[in-house]
DNA sequence: CAAAGAATAT
DNA sequence: AATATTCTTT
């Protein structure tokens, strides 16, 4: 690669040219990609798709890393132990994602992480990394030590069995396969087990005997906890895992609860009603508290309207009135059997099914989406959107750059996760993944493709190659989630269809948006921002100091500290060839500061 | 005692 | 934060 970018290379100052950067990403094509942008700046660049490879390279010290960069989701790996082999090394590490999540962001850089990069990562976001290299060592702001919590980094993805010593080797189990508890049960990749990282930096595979939802209120040591769950049978192979409210879910919920209106939803009705199974009545019972206790929070303590909703509807149903009269222009058609939103044929149009299973948002705040995430740097907002992960539709992405929508053709699927996960942020972001319930993102390191044109974005239908947009989120925000749900349409001839586990095909029709958004503006593209810089207000604070209306800020602010260190490379490396960093720093610190005000707020 | 509601554990 | 489990009330 020597005959390339000469000149880029010259951007950058000599002592940070021949870098050695150890690029570790699971997800091949994002580390040939960031690999080869990384080599146009000269930096030597190794890379591994394992992270426990990566730390054996590092052990084994064969090259001098100065800057590790690795995709934070590590499949064979916790995050945070990988972190903390190379803090202790003093290796500064730059962690990615592809899903921006400000709590892992956080928890990163409180952890010594040097700096969080959101994909796509752009060939000018690298261009500053070597800056890194020359940063003080930062302590770890808290090291708290939460048995069982080693994972949460991972995004629900779990330690497969990887051990790490004192030293750092890792340790490979002898068959590198998945350690088994006690009872010869294997271990769920997805629940069974859990990650612990004790202060030996060790990272210990465990497997719980009890199965994921084991979780037990300490007992007044009565009778001995008999192994009430061992099951029936003897067996303690079988997996209890925990169970999803995927959007699918959470809709057969909703749509029982309207059909038996609020009197008569008792946990055991609304189960008999959804005719799923492998669901209890507790877990029903359970999502109905969550369930009461938003729509409460949404509506404030006035239970009159959620009355009323239900009692129309009701009435509607005693009339035979299906669907209701329309209030909204946004619908869309929801298939069951691929559990998918769109119009047919164009699945996972819409991004509301995610905002079905989002936590709870703050009131102030429902723009707030999971999906709709925003580059730090590039203040690119970007929206996936999820799809089931037994169709084959690839989840979508859509790239907003000043003001405008670009549909991201190159989608690559990567690792599915679990709820919480990325949906969670994507969903957030957290552990414990159940494979039937997973769901699938992509992401895209090619921006380009083609603009949704107004016209395009107007179709009340969501076409397979348009976005809405429309003047309010075309996402379901919390409140819509919950009131749509009990003042939606609702199909008479769908009724039975809870109780038929058969094949059902797209008739539903869900009311994603309420009345308020008129047809009239929700065709007005140029309105429509306003949201989606709401709905990354969190980010967009995060990223840009306040005062600044210009959201790209940090990226410049970061570049005039490239250029102040450039234009004078020998003042600036004063000490040897160690460029005074001090500016740099203060930039990161003052961005980890944020980040860590923020988690602090309550919000 | 069963079912639902609330509280709490993880 | 979401769900499972346990405690409390109906």
């Amino acid at each position: 690669m020597e005959h390339m970018s000469r000149t880029e290379t010259n951007g950058l100052p000599s002592f940070a040219h021949d870098l050695q950067i150890l690029l570790v990403d699971h997800d091949t094509l994002s580390l040939m990609c960031i690999a080869s942008m990384l080599e146009q700046y000269s930096f030597k660049v190794t890379t591994t798709e394992m992270a426990s490879v990566a730390l054996s390279m590092i052990t084994e010290q064969k090259d001098d890393y100065k800057l590790v960069m690795a995709n934070i989701n590590m499949p064979d790996m916790d995050s945070l132990s990988f972190l903390r082999v190379l803090h202790k090394k003093e290796i500064p590490v730059i962690f990615m994602s592809s899903e921006m999540n400000v709590y892992v962001a956080k928890k990163a850089l409180a952890e010594g992480a040097c700096f969080f990069l959101e994909k796509p990562i752009s060939l000018e976001d690298l261009k500053s990394m070597w800056q890194h290299v020359y940063r003080k060592i930062r302590t770890p702001r808290k090291y708290k030590h939460k048995p069982n919590c080693g994972t949460k980094m991972n995004s629900g993805k779990d330690c497969q069995g990887i051990k790490i010593n004192e030293a750092g080797d890792v340790l490979r189990p002898p068959l590198g396969g998945v350690k088994r508890n006690e009872a010869g049960g294997e271990c769920s990749l997805a629940t069974g087990h859990a990650l612990d990282i004790d202060k030996q930096n060790t990272c210990t595979l465990t497997c719980k005997a009890q199965g994921a939802s084991g979780i037990k209120r300490p007992t007044d040591d009565k009778e001995e906890q008999e192994q009430v769950n061992r099951d029936s049978n003897g067996t303690t192979g079988d997996k209890k895992h925990r169970t999803v409210w995927t959007p699918e879910l959470h809709l057969k919920f909703t749509a029982a609860l309207s059909a038996l209106g609020d009197l008569k939803s008792r946990p055991k009705a609304i189960l008999k009603m959804m005719n799923v199974p492998n669901i209890t009545v507790r877990q029903v019972a359970s999502h109905l508290q969550k369930y009461k206790n938003q729509v409460q929070r949404i509506r404030g303590t006035d239970t009159t309207s959620l009355r009323s909703s239900l009692s129309r509807l009701s009435n509607c149903i005693n009339r035979n009135e299906f669907p209701p009269a329309k209030q909204s222009s946004l619908v869309c058609q929801y298939d069951q059997r691929t559990s998918s939103f769109g119009v047919q044929g164009n699945t996972a149009q819409l991004d509301a099914p995610n905002s079905l299973i989002t936590s709870p948002i703050p009131v102030a705040g429902f723009n707030n989406h999971d999906y709709r995430r925003q580059n730090l740097y590039s203040g690119h907002t970007i929206l996936s959107h999820y799809t089931n992960h037994h169709t084959n539709n690839p989840s979508e992405f859509y790239l907003r750059t000043q003001g405008q929508f670009q549909n991201l053709n190159q989608i690559r699927e990567t690792s599915s996760f679990g709820y919480g996960a990325g949906m969670n942020e994507i969903m957030n972001q957290q552990p414990l993944g159940i494979e039937e319930n997973s769901f699938r993102t992509s992401e895209s390191h090619f921006p380009s493709m083609n603009y949704i044109t107004p016209e395009a974005a107007a179709s009340p239908y969501i076409s397979g190659n348009t976005f809405q947009v429309p003047n309010e989120p075309s996402v379901m925000n919390q409140e819509q989630y919950y009131t749509s749900s009990l003042t939606g349409p609702f199909d008479s001839q769908n009724q039975n269809q809870f109780s038929t586990e058969g094949a059902r095909l797209t008739t539903e029709v869900l009311e994603l948006v309420p009345e308020q958004i008129a047809s009239g503006n929700a065709t007005n593209p140029n309105k429509f921002p306003a949201d989606f810089n709401d709905g990354s207000q969190k980010l967009d604070t995060t990223a840009g100091e306040a005062s600044s209306p210009n959201e790209n800020q940090p990226l410049s602010e970061y570049d005039e500290l490239l250029k102040l260190l450039e234009e004078d490379p020998q003042e600036a490396s004063c000490v040897g060839s160690v460029p005074n960093a001090g500016d740099a720093d203060r930039y990161c610190e003052w961005l980890r500061e944020t980040l860590l005000e923020n988690s602090t707020d309550p919000l």
